[in-house]
RNA sequence: CGGGACGUGGCGCAGCUCGGUAGCGCACCUGCUUUGGGAGCAGGGGGUCGCUGGUUCAAAUCCAGUCGUCCCGACCA
């Protein structure tokens, strides 16, 4: 491709609301343009990457022997009714209605078109299978943001295993993870595989890929010393051990205006927060609920979505507050509540002196112990894990890491294959429902995090396997005529044998040409100008490292054709 | 959905307080000069000032409403 055939509309100055660097620079680069909250448009060079970020998947998933579907991206409300997700799922997706005033929606995943297609399985036979597709998805995110990384419309490579037991779906399971450990390699993310809900998807098994990065948005607790990931979501750590007050007295504590665990601390008679208790009212589906958690540890929400099943979660408001426990959060307390769920995380139980509020304005009790004065209905883990704390495998202190995920595989199980009717006959003869597993790459987010990833003051630097060209030959003085011959023969030679190289034959300034190329990041620059070319050479510049280096005129094909294909991976 | 900020040529901004013929930098077009790190000079093109309504002789500017965008929290590839 020329340069000066090529519309890469590149910028001075990065959009005035654009904040992460992958949002920034593609849009000054002349990747992508906005053209609504959550929608961009992929220009020439945003499609090149996206297409090379997506042959990347493609060749891994063919290498476990997957097969390339391609399904329509918008559904009839049946199969999600059939699903139950027409009603599970909410607001995320787009509905609407056709001109037969039939309900339709825009696929946010497709579980439920996979498992459709998957009724033609009718033997054990002819498993296992394993399906996928590079497809739009349509999700109706409450908040867009961060460039493409979280955005309403999106490419995901999504693959369906189909196995006939737990065993074939392990395996399967398995053969992704792989997978997806050699498709970050390649797009050079360092992606960690870690533990994780499996969230509105339904299922086990849940492992993401995670790259760490300030602008991502899950953060993941890190042992450095033996490995252990997990999405704070899901991570637990070790307790230090704890010795409880002598208090077995239960006492009425008065205790004006304190509101908050950190002035109950410090009040006449009040207590370290290790021995308050912490209780949160939260509504599950419509249903009151008290979480209580030690005093100093915080509540994370998706630990109490996954143990009760609750699809709708949020705090209580200040009156029904009122209404179910007769005070105001600061001196709520769950001492002789009937009638409300009661969830306690473990960091309480057997614990006794503890202090909590009394259900009353300006009071508290105190010597509480739990076993003996409140009704706990289930024990959870509840609990955010914190930075320091020991890792429950070995005991080293966790790291807590901003991440982005870019990939999330998980176990089905038989969730949509019941349901929808995908049964096959075993051996025996028997109907038994397909055991599914679902598998997912968000493609352009993969862009935006290599983007994050592989940047710097200048630009963006991509790694070859992804770079939307892997040479760009920058002509110093387009007026000098052995400078434009030498280019254009390098630029034929190159293309003969395969790579993908960029010609800068613009009639712009030098300056004006380094920094575009050093902008759009291309891994290899050849800079052929008058200087060098008088000694019979041209300059080869890495973007990545800045280095530059001679190479003789007659050698630089042999030599970039090497490098580029020892860097493709 | 709660909180905050912002909507003025393609991009970045000023003008608004105190209503009166819409301006600057970059980018773009023409010419001349220049030419190894985002050139200089001269000339030029391009804007319903988000939208609707109101106040006024007169609205980018004041008032009301509305839409949109971004950022921080609850959701996910």
């Amino acid at each position: 491709m020329r340069w000066s055939n090529l519309f890469v509309p590149t910028l001075r100055e990065p959009p005035a609301d654009a904040e992460a660097a992958n949002h920034k620079l593609l849009i000054r680069g002349g990747f992508i343009r906005q053209l609504h909250s959550g929608h961009y448009s992929l220009l020439p060079l945003g499609l090149r990457v996206h297409n090379k970020v997506a042959d990347i998947v493609r060749r891994e998933m063919d290498a476990i022997g997957a097969q390339e579907f391609l399904l329509p991206a918008m559904h009839p409300a049946e199969i999600w009714k059939k699903s139950g997700r027409w009603q599970a799922v909410g607001e995320e997706m787009f509905r609407f209605v056709d001109r037969k005033g039939a309900d339709n929606v825009l696929g946010m995943t497709h579980e439920e078109i996979f498992t459709d297609v998957a009724q033609e399985i009718t033997s054990y036979k002819s498993l296992p299978q394993i399906w996928y597709q590079i497809q739009l998805k349509f999700r109706d995110e409450p908040r867009p943001k961060s460039g493409l990384l979280r955005v309403r419309e999106f490419a995901m490579k999504d693959s369906y295993s189909f196995d006939i037991d737990e065993a074939g779906l392990d395996h399967s399971f398995e053969v992704h993870h792989d997978a997806y450990v050699r498709i970050f390699e390649a797009l050079e993310l360092p992606a960690i595989a870690v533990e994780a809900s499996s969230g509105a998807m339904g299922g086990s098994g849940s492992t993401e890929f995670m790259v760490p990065s300030s602008v991502g948005e899950d953060d993941v607790a890190i042992c450095g010393n033996c490995g252990y990931a997990a999405n704070t979501e899901r991570a637990k750590a070790r307790l230090a051990e704890l010795e409880d007050r002598d208090l077995s007295e239960l006492v009425r504590l008065p205790t004006p205006g304190v509101r908050t665990i950190a002035a109950l601390e410090t009040i006449e008679g009040g207590a370290p927060a290790v021995h308050q208790i912490k209780t949160m009212v939260m509504v599950l589906d419509g249903e009151v609920t008290l979480a209580l958690l030690r005093g100093d540890h915080e509540l994370e929400m998706q630990k109490l979505a996954d143990s009760t099943g609750a699809i709708d979660i949020r705090p209580a408001t200040p009156q029904e507050t009122v209404e179910h426990l007769g005070a105001n959060p600061g001196s709520l307390g769950a001492v002789s509540v009937e009638g409300l769920r009661i969830i306690c995380d473990p960091a309480l139980e057997g614990r006794r002196g503890l202090t909590t509020g009394a259900n009353e304005d300006d009071w508290h009790w105190s010597g509480v112990d739990i076993a003996r004065d409140i009704a706990v209905d289930e024990w959870t883990d509840l609990r955010k894990v914190k930075a320091g704390e020991p890792c429950l495998d070995c005991g080293s202190p966790l790291e807590i890491v901003r991440c982005i995920e870019t990939g999330h595989i998980f176990k089905l199980g038989t969730k949509y294959s019941d349901p929808l009717g995908a049964f096959v006959l075993d051996p025996d003869g028997t109907q038994k429902p397909l055991v599914m597993g679902s598998y997912g790459i968000g493609i352009g987010r993969s862009v935006a995090a290599v983007a994050e990833v592989h940047h710097d003051d200048k630009g963006l630097a991509w790694p070859v396997s992804v770079a939307p060209f892997e040479v760009v030959i920058t002509i110093v003085s387009s007026k000098d005529e052995a400078s434009v011959a030498a280019g254009e023969t390098l630029y034929d030679e190159l293309r003969s044998r395969g790579v993908d190289v960029l010609l800068d034959d613009r009639d712009a300034r030098a300056g004006v040409k380094f920094a575009d190329a050093e902008l759009i990041g291309i891994p290899y620059r050849v800079t052929i100008g008058p200087r060098a070319l008088a000694e019979g050479e041209v300059e080869l510049t890495s973007r990545a490292t800045g280095d530059t280096t001679r190479v003789p005129i007659d050698a630089i094909a042999d030599s970039l054709v090497e490098t580029v294909e020892t860097d493709r991976r």
